[in-house]
DNA sequence: CACTTGACCTGTCCGC
DNA sequence: TGCGGACAGGTCAAGT
């Protein structure tokens, strides 16, 4: 599920809460979906809380850190207790968005905060994990990645120059299998690959090594767009993805083509269709895109 | 070697 | 209503 932007808008609302709060404790519900050693993380405190492409961080204050992998299904959701009531919202306003109690079914690891707070980490579908690593040791160890992840999307590190090179290592492979692999660029998923293609006016299934150097240039801006813009909306909610409040994200009410199969492209009116790129469903207006 | 398919899991939706 | 199959935001291994 969550891509760069849902695990972004996590952060964003986490950073507020959990910098310097104790872990009290760690319930693991589920055994595969916490890798490590537990008792490194007990009873220090989260001083830093970062992101990585998909993967977000919390950093202690003993040289450890606890990383996520939210993949399909993940959520991590906030939650503060108040005297009686339970409360995932800041200024205690109900809203329709958190039904669910917690725990439940789809909870995996419980940590248990100091001022009585909790994160929650649910996951149906059990892909995704928390990892204890030593701080110092994540660079080397691809932040719990078997491949060495690209530049960061949203960092100069993005540059235009490594982005070309980063493709033309696939020359021969469709733009949006390309554009999906976490060392060309980290964070871009599949719901803002079909948007960026969009933007760029790309069709997806183009090889790498058909596009001109405008174009790019006009796939790296539309990258970036497509991401910031998902931040903006705080993220995309399908079926699963709430942010740290247990509120949903709203990106797919302005997404162009994501989702939009028969419905008419928002810039010229023809019908969105839906196709297969690298066994994942793809999203495109023929009539946009060349 | 480059590229594709299936596995990992649980749940939902759709056609018959 | 039930059953089987396809499909779902990601990553990785195995297969061709």
């Amino acid at each position: 599920m969550p891509e760069l932007p849902e695990v972004e808008t996590i952060r964003i609302g986490l950073s507020q809460k959990v910098i310097n709060q104790q872990v009290l404790s760690i319930n693991i519900l589920n055994s595969k979906s916490f890798i490590g050693d537990p008792s490194k993380i007990l009873s220090h405190t989260i001083t830093n809380i970062w992101r990585r492409g998909k993967v977000l961080g919390l950093d202690l204050e003993n040289g450890q850190s606890l990383i996520f992998h939210l993949k399909m299904s993940g959520q991590i959701i906030f939650e503060k207790k108040q005297k009686n009531k339970r409360s995932r919202f800041s200024g205690g306003h109900p809203t329709k968005d958190m039904q669910q109690e917690l725990p439940n079914k789809s909870t995996r690891v419980i940590f248990t905060l100091s001022q009585d707070s909790r994160i929650y980490f649910n996951d149906q579908r059990k892909f995704g994990w928390v990892k204890q690593l030593k701080t110092s040791t994540l660079k080397k160890m691809n932040y719990g990645l078997k491949i060495k992840l690209g530049p960061e999307p949203l960092s100069r590190d993005f540059s235009l120059k490594i982005f070309k090179q980063n493709l033309l290592k696939h020359k021969n492979q469709s733009i949006k299998v390309t554009i999906l692999d976490q060392s060309v660029v980290a964070g871009v998923g599949n719901i803002y690959a079909s948007e960026a293609c969009f933007i760029a006016k790309i069709d997806p299934l183009k090889k790498v090594n058909q596009l001109t150097d405008k174009k790019i240039d006009k796939l790296h801006q539309a990258i970036i767009l497509a991401l910031n813009t998902g931040i903006k909306y705080g993220g995309s909610s399908i079926t699963h993805f709430f942010d740290d409040e247990g509120k949903k994200g709203y990106f797919l009410e302005y997404a162009y083509v994501f989702n939009r199969q028969h419905k008419p492209c928002k810039n010229c009116h023809n019908l969105i269709t839906k196709i297969k790129v690298g066994g994942r469903g793809t999203y495109l207006c023929y009539n946009c895109q060349k």
